[in-house]
RNA sequence: GCUGGUGUGGCGGAAUAGGUAGACGCAAGGGACUUAAAAUCCCUCGGUGCUUACACACCGUGUCGGUUCGAGUCCGACCACCAGCACCA
């Protein structure tokens, strides 16, 4: 069969839709199956290469599902709202809306060029009121259960796009969208109080099925530590300066204290400071420093000794100079520390650098060349002297200062709470309402959704105000509790808002009256596979299942955690081995491809180039390669003349048939891609097949490249209605008796060196496998003269004569 | 520095639980078909040696050691690269 893939392709992707073949059936009596992929965001470039293989993954296995007999709920949305859209129409002077929605048009058709098997009448964008009506009403109960919260302190803002940013937004100290330097500044903010969530998100790690690789990232970015909070006096005063330690058995050791160049201490006895000049001028100095600056100078210790102000040691009674360093940060613990320069590094280096005392209190390594971090035996430390082991010695001197009143036990997290208001125009406004009278109120249920104003003027104010402060008709507004007049709030809500819930909107996306109907997330939820990027681990991911918790705590939804397992996808590179970027030149559109070549070559290269978790880079000619082997795939219907099923090519079909059905499941598609081409390769040798040899393979193949399967599944007479389509028959199966192997080649080693092989039948003896290894000429050569010391034989694996001559 | 991962031909990569290293594809070389090219088909394809040839021998999975009849795979030390975190008290 010769096939023109320009006209094929759209002819099915057609019939497809028009027949509803991909359309989830709520509540059907089939088994459920979830495949989600991380909708992507409307951006005016297009799909990329990179939304082809995230895609592929969950694709190839949703159409294998439902060739098993599951009912697959496969959706596809966009994550319209954010930035970009934004920063692109103030440049080009339109409006952010209008751009969306031709993006998602753009991509709606790229993506049905492809063929992937969406059930497009579960579409939804996050931009569209219908649906960020239900993002503000899950703010609201997250603001009516105390986890929205304001406070001005130091966060995260980036001048370029003149947004506060939340510390996923900002990893590295760089803007997660324009990759600008990120600076610090204190702003009052809107925060969600992800923390109070910490040990929630990471005990749901333990129930679900992610990669080691995920979760150790997410337990590294929670960052949980236990320890203690200890109070120090200030001499002379009653003021208690709070530190927090993970090793409060090394009281005895503190020579020194040091707080961070913010913290407010200094500011309320700045009338004993005698060097008030120097404190102040320090701390301009790492005000300028960036985020970046201010952690790379590891060794080089800077600070300002306090003059005037001395703290005192708790447990020894004795007073302690204070200082000023800014390798202390205010934004974690209290902003404060207890130095222990014999056994904390940095506080080593400063200690050396100021003249401090190190006091060693742990037995071991050599303090006069570097603190000690080890563990061993107490010293100098009072009651705590001969304690050995570390966890006991902690646990007396926690137990002593609870006691003494002077601390207690305590936790820390490196995550931060979300700050989760933007200053920006392209976001969900936020349903909060500032009353003088009766402070802060949510907007009344039924007046959701607060629309976006639309207006012509968007850009951000350069005072860090909200394009919506502008507009007073949206700003005023009457208190929905006491009538009195109020303020709308003017931000928005971040990137993220929208996506931290989408998954739930999949299971009924036309509801008006809640965000999901219980049945349908009973009966769809949880998502049973989510394919994703690593670059969310630390933000889609953690908020995602931090709103889902929510909801669940709050009786929304039905199980602790959305996603039952979630896999990646590792990046396509340029053909220069460089990731692909407009600058570089190296950028692969996928359309160009599906142009060129068709959208099953370009789905069956994709997922043949390499294992699908690593990265790999595009290889124009090896696309080619797939082409061919598509064109080979047409050519079947040629040589299918056979009448009787050939025993050697039926044995190699079934265990085809095996290898394919296990490697999609363990999402190892490149060797699926590369049995089904031994296989062909086979079959052409072969000269002949039979009809069913050819429905067989064809089946297998079409999760992977299913217009050309489709095409010839009608050619040789099997859809006669033009609707009894391949993608909806049936998964073969594979009958474990027909793929053993009759004959079996084995190896035969001497001394562990491979010097034949043998052919055996598979149910051979031990004897007669070893006579027969015995015989093969070149083994016998090294048998000749040599005593042969052990016989090793593993059935249907090695022969190994170990032999001394 | 810490955490996780990777290292195999000219290239992308195969190799359940230790058992014939290099499947499959690309590139390359040779040949067939063709006036020619493209396309297609057939053959060769880790290195070295030896051979008319079939064969065969030695070396070979980042480096050095170890365990084992047998190591790409397990253990120990190291090196390089990638990703994430990073003065986290």
């Amino acid at each position: 069969m010769k096939y023109d893939f320009t006209t094929v392709e759209p002819k099915w992707q057609k019939a497809w839709e028009e027949n509803d073949a991909f359309k989830a059936v709520d509540f059907s009596e089939k088994p459920k199956w979830y495949g989600l992929v991380e909708f992507p965001y409307p951006s005016g470039a297009g799909m990329h290469v990179g939304h082809i293989k995230a895609y592929s993954s969950i694709e190839v296995i949703s159409r294998k599902k439902r060739m098993q007999g599951y009912n697959v709920l496969f959706p596809i949305g966009f994550d319209s709202f954010g930035l970009p859209a934004e920063n692109y129409a103030i440049k080009t002077n339109t409006h952010p809306h209008d751009i969306t929605e031709k993006n998602i048009a753009h991509f709606s058709d790229q993506l049905r060029k492809v063929g992937f098997s969406f059930d497009w009448s579960r579409v939804i964008a996050t931009s569209h009121k219908d649906y960020y009506k239900w993002t503000q009403w899950i703010f609201e109960k997250l603001f009516e259960h105390g986890l929205v919260f304001r406070s001005k302190t130091l966060v995260n803002y980036c001048p370029h796009c003149k947004v506060v940013l939340s510390n996923e937004d900002s990893q590295g100290g760089k803007c997660d969208i324009c990759h600008s330097e990120v600076v610090q500044l204190p702003k009052d903010v809107w925060f969600l109080r992800i923390t109070d969530y910490a040990d929630k998100l990471l005990d749901g790690l333990n129930h679900v099925d992610y990669p080691d690789s995920i979760k150790q990232q997410e337990i590294a970015w929670i960052g949980k530590s236990t320890g203690a909070f200890v109070n120090f006096r200030l001499a002379g005063t009653d003021e208690k300066l709070e530190i927090y330690t993970t090793r409060c058995d090394t009281l005895y050791g503190v020579t020194f204290m040091v707080v961070a160049p913010e913290h407010p201490v200094l500011d309320k006895y700045k009338d004993r400071i005698r060097n008030w000049d120097a404190v102040e001028q320090y701390r301009k100095e790492s005000a300028k420093k960036t985020e970046f600056e201010r952690t790379q100078l590891v060794k080089d210790k800077t600070g300002v000794k306090i003059d005037g102000l001395m703290a005192v040691n708790p447990i020894t009674g004795k007073e302690i100079p204070l200082f000023i360093a800014d390798y202390v940060m205010m934004g974690y613990g209290t902003g404060a520390i207890m130095a222990v320069p014999a056994h904390d590094q940095r506080d080593y280096d400063f200690a050396k650098k100021f003249g401090m005392d190190i006091v060693q209190v742990i037995k071991g390594g050599d303090i006069s060349k570097e603190a000690y971090t080890g563990d061993g035996e107490m010293i100098n430390s009072g009651f705590l002297n001969g304690y050995t082991n570390k966890k006991d010695s902690i646990k007396a001197m926690l137990k002593h200062i609870e006691k003494e009143g002077i601390g207690h036990k305590g936790v820390q997290y490196k995550m931060k709470d979300w700050a989760f208001n933007r200053q920006r125009y392209w976001g969900e406004p936020i349903p909060l309402i500032h009353c003088p009278k009766c402070g802060t109120v949510t907007v009344p249920e039924e007046e959701l959704p607060l629309e976006l104003p639309p207006v012509k003027n968007f850009e951000p104010g350069t005072d860090g105000q909200s394009p919506l402060a502008k507009i007073d008709s949206f700003v005023n507004c009457t208190c929905p509790k006491c009538g009195g007049p109020a303020k709308r709030e003017t931000d928005t809500m971040p990137q993220w808002a929208g996506s931290s819930w989408y998954f739930l909107r999949f299971c009924d996306p036309h509801n008006d009256k809640a965000f999901a109907d219980r049945k349908k997330l009973e009966y769809w939820m949880p998502v049973d596979q989510y394919n994703g990027g690593m670059e969310h681990v630390t933000r889609h991911l953690l908020y995602s299942r931090f709103w889902h918790r929510f909801l669940y705590d709050i009786g929304e939804v039905n199980t602790p955690e959305p996603y039952a397992k979630r896999t990646y996808q590792g990046m396509i590179l340029g053909a220069d081995g460089e990731k692909m970027s407009k600058s570089k030149g190296n950028v692969i559109d996928p359309l160009d491809i599906v142009k060129l070549y068709g959208a099953d070559t370009l789905r069956t290269y994709v997922m043949f180039m390499g294992d699908y978790q690593s990265a790999a880079p595009w290889s124009d000619e090896a696309v080619r390669g797939c082409k061919r082997f598509l064109d080979r795939v047409a050519g079947l219907t040629d040589i299918m003349t056979a009448e009787k099923e050939d025993p050697k090519l039926e044995n190699s079909l079934h265990k085809t048939i095996r290898k394919v059905t296990e490697d999609i499941d363990n999402m190892k598609f490149n060797t699926a891609i590369a049995a089904m081409m031994s296989l062909i390769n086979e079959f052409y040798k072969a000269g002949s097949i039979t009809k069913d040899d050819l429905i067989t393979f064809i089946k297998l193949l079409s999760p992977f490249a299913p217009h050309i399967t489709e095409e010839i599944w009608q050619y040789i007479g099997m859809n006669p209605d033009g609707k009894t389509f391949i993608t909806l028959s049936s998964w073969p199966e594979y009958s474990e008796e027909k793929a053993k192997d009759s004959v079996i080649e084995l190896g035969v080693q001497v001394n562990g060196k491979v010097r034949g092989t043998v052919q055996l039948a598979a149910d051979v003896s031990k004897e007669d496998a070893l006579a027969a290894a015995k015989a093969e000429p070149n083994v016998s050569k090294f048998l000749e003269g040599a005593t042969i010391v052990k016989e090793v034989y593993v059935p249907g694996r090695i022969i190994n004569f170990v032999i001394r001559k």
